[in-house]
RNA sequence: GCCGAAAUAGCUCAACCUGGUAGAGCAACUGACUUGUAAUCAGUAGGUUGCGGGUUCAAUUCCUGCUUUCGGCACCA
């Protein structure tokens, strides 16, 4: 048979060998870096046997597919360590994550806690060791059935595989599992791993059904890449939001108020420049503004089919004996103000917008930070329109969060998410049309994006803009909903040309999508260093000696001061480090240290956050260069 | 909401396993020092150990209920 590999050698070999015998005939030194292979396009193990001509590429630990192969070889060992420990034990899945792999396990009564963990690793540590091979072979459905009868998940997946389908499982000195594969050749490939949580994961993804024990765990064929991970990890828990949001006094929670967080005067002077901001970007685009109520009445809900359809997450109250609801969106105040006047086709796209304080009862186990609270200030906008208009409309927005979000420097990508399957309001041709018309927008632009069946708001299809924090998690930010139904159930009207009373269609759309979490995810993304036109104090003044140069300060705050600087003067009897020191781990932009030099010559010597470089200018010359850095957003 | 863990001074942490009613650094306050790019020195004050109940002669420590937080799951902007 001839092999083809990916260098585009041909090599005739004797039909029948394993991938082993293949690689050894090459070089003994291959065969024993070889992990597994890419056959025909196909991972498979290094002990398939190739019969026929083929196309073969060899996978070592240099290859990313091989990490891959890695982890989840890795997660097999930490279910047979874990089988040894607590041979009751029964699996779920153990599956490959993003930077690693997990395991579910149902451990009957036994209860698993971090200190576990080490000696689960500690075992596997050992069984590494033994140097025993991984095996795959295959059974019939009725043999891998009888095979795990023992275990109830495995039976679970076995059954729903299709009849006739080959299953494979994959041995290992005394562990077996049901897997797909491929796998290391050996478990002696395992050294560098690290067991990193535990939690409670429901079997399946569905609450409905019981919780098995999730270890999450992760591995690397070297040490080095093990460390550099884990220092990564530790990265990131500095860049916590939650953390840094306390070290920077921006904002904070209190157990009287969870999931309502409170503002602090820093907090409060980044977000007021993101709502001015905001505010500058609508009125440039033409929107109008407004304000509604925080509370209406129930029967409002129900016109709107919240009331049916997002009951759960709504905090009601009563006056005068009648059913009040805290509003969980803006939407339906903003109806209300449509209908408040007649309008006209001349008038569309009729763009309003509305900084609405909104409140949603979330679980108490979702709550996280400012990532997820129970009250939130979305940055909400409805479009009234033609249809013929929604393409276009559409095409204006997403270019208009394609430069928000390029303002902050965030990478982000668009979800076309589908009406659900049972919870939504109006009629199915209305959905495709709507869902059609986000697609043909996008389409037409260019635009790539992901579908995301079932994801629809109750009253619409949208598009989703979800916005990478430095933890990789992916957090919806802004969106596009597309809504034929609320206009119809407000029975909202417009004025064709003809003269006829039409129905609108209308576009919900937040770019920051909530000001909050916007923020939560700013501060992990700039690290707590904010770029000046949003840093909660732009400058520090730092006098070297109060009595030589404070007079001189004082009178250059002042001056910055009465440019719209935000500036602070550090008259403390400290230490010229000491100052310096606190001014850095505040993480201000600017610091200004004022001595001699300065006083005689009318300048400021600052130091930029995150250089070391010193720079003495005119002060005139200072302002003119803090002033242009904020009017470009910088 | 579910699974697991945690809660000690304003902040970061120690004492808890093995019960004898709390200790450090930073911050704050007072005084001395008068300083040129990441912590000057000395002193003072600061705590119903998240909230309740139980066991005990005695509970921060052991048990238990609740609250909140953390890691996930489920849900979601």
């Amino acid at each position: 048979m001839i092999i083809k590999f990916p260098d585009g050698s041909e090599r005739n070999f004797e039909s029948g060998k394993s991938l082993f015998e293949i690689a050894q005939e090459i070089s003994p030194s291959l065969k024993k870096k070889c992990i597994v292979a890419n056959l025909n396009g196909k991972l498979v193990d290094m002990d398939t046997v190739v019969s026929e001509d083929s196309e073969l590429k060899f996978i070592t630990d240099q290859d990313p597919e091989a990490l891959e192969v890695l982890r989840h070889s890795t997660a097999h060992l930490l279910a047979e360590a874990v089988k040894s420990m607590y041979p009751h034990a029964h699996f779920g899945v153990g599956p490959l994550i993003e930077d690693g792999f997990y395991y579910d396990i149902d451990l009957g009564d036994d209860v698993l806690s971090e200190h576990d963990l080490v000696k689960i690793e500690k075992q596997m540590k050992k069984m590494t060791g033994q140097n025993s091979s991984i095996k795959r072979s295959v059974l019939s459905k009725a043999e891998a059935l009888e095979k795990f009868k023992e275990d109830p998940y495995k039976v679970e997946l076995i059954n729903e595989l299709p009849e006739g389908e080959e299953i494979s499982i994959y041995e290992q000195a005394h562990f077996t599992d049901l897997c797909r594969g491929p796998h290391l050749p050996g478990v002696k490939w395992i050294k560098n791993f690290k067991l990193l949580s535990l939690a409670g994961a429901y079997w399946r993804g569905n609450s409905d059904n019981i919780q098995l024990t999730r270890v999450y765990g992760t591995a690397f064929f070297t040490k080095e890449e093990l460390d550099e991970h884990l220092n990564l990890l530790e990265e990131r828990k500095k860049r916590d939001h939650r953390k840094l949001g306390k070290q920077l006094d921006l904002f904070m929670l209190s157990e009287y108020g969870p999931g309502f967080p409170f503002w602090l005067p820093n907090g409060m002077t980044l977000r007021r420049q993101l709502e001015n901001f905001w505010y500058d970007i609508h009125i440039k685009e033409g929107y109008k503004l407004i304000q509604t109520p925080i509370m209406l009445n129930k029967e409002l809900w129900e016109i709107s089919g919240h009331w049916k359809n997002y009951r759960e997450n709504m905090y009601t109250s009563e006056i005068d004996d009648q059913e009040f609801a805290i509003k969980p969106m803006n939407c339906p105040g903003g109806m209300l103000v449509y209908k408040r006047d007649i309008h006209s086709y001349k008038d569309f796209p009729l763009k309003v917008g509305e900084l609405g304080l909104v409140h949603r009862h979330e679980a108490s186990g979702a709550l996280n930070g400012l990532f997820r609270v129970r009250n939130f200030t979305q940055d909400d906008a409805h479009i009234f329109m033609t249809e013929e208009q929604i393409v276009q409309e559409i095409k204006e927005l997403v270019r208009l969060y394609d430069y928000m979000y390029s303002v902050f420097g965030l990478e982000y990508h668009i979800e076309l998410s589908t009406r659900p399957e049972d919870k939504y309001i109006g009629e199915i041709a209305t959905w495709d049309l709507a869902e059609k018309a986000l697609a043909d927008a996008l389409d037409s632009m260019g635009q790539e994006y992901i579908l995301n069946p079932g994801d629809g708001a109750f009253y619409g299809p949208k598009l989703d803009f979800k916005l990478k924090d430095s933890m990789k998690r992916i957090w919806q930010c802004g969106t596009i909903q597309l809504d034929m139904n609320l206009p119809e159930r407000f029975d909202l009207t417009y004025i064709a040309s003809n003269g006829e009373k039409k129905r609108p269609v209308m576009l919900h759309r937040a770019l920051y999508g909530s000001i909050e979490r916007f923020i939560g995810i700013l501060i992990e993304h700039y690290a707590g260093a904010f770029p000046t036109w949003i840093s909660p104090v732009q400058v520090k003044v730092i006098p070297v000696n109060n009595t030589y140069h404070l007079a001189y300060s004082e009178k250059l705050i002042k001056s910055l001061m009465d440019n719209g600087i935000r500036v602070e003067l550090d008259v403390r009897d400290e230490k010229l480090g000491y100052k310096i020191r606190e001014a850095q781990t505040k993480k201000i932009p600017y610091q200004l240290v004022i001595g001699d030099k300065e006083v005689e010559d009318n300048l400021v010597n600052f130091r930029k956050y995150g250089e070391q470089a010193q720079k003495a200018v005119k002060q005139d010359e200072f302002i003119e260069m803090i002033l242009k850095e904020i009017k470009e957003l910088k």
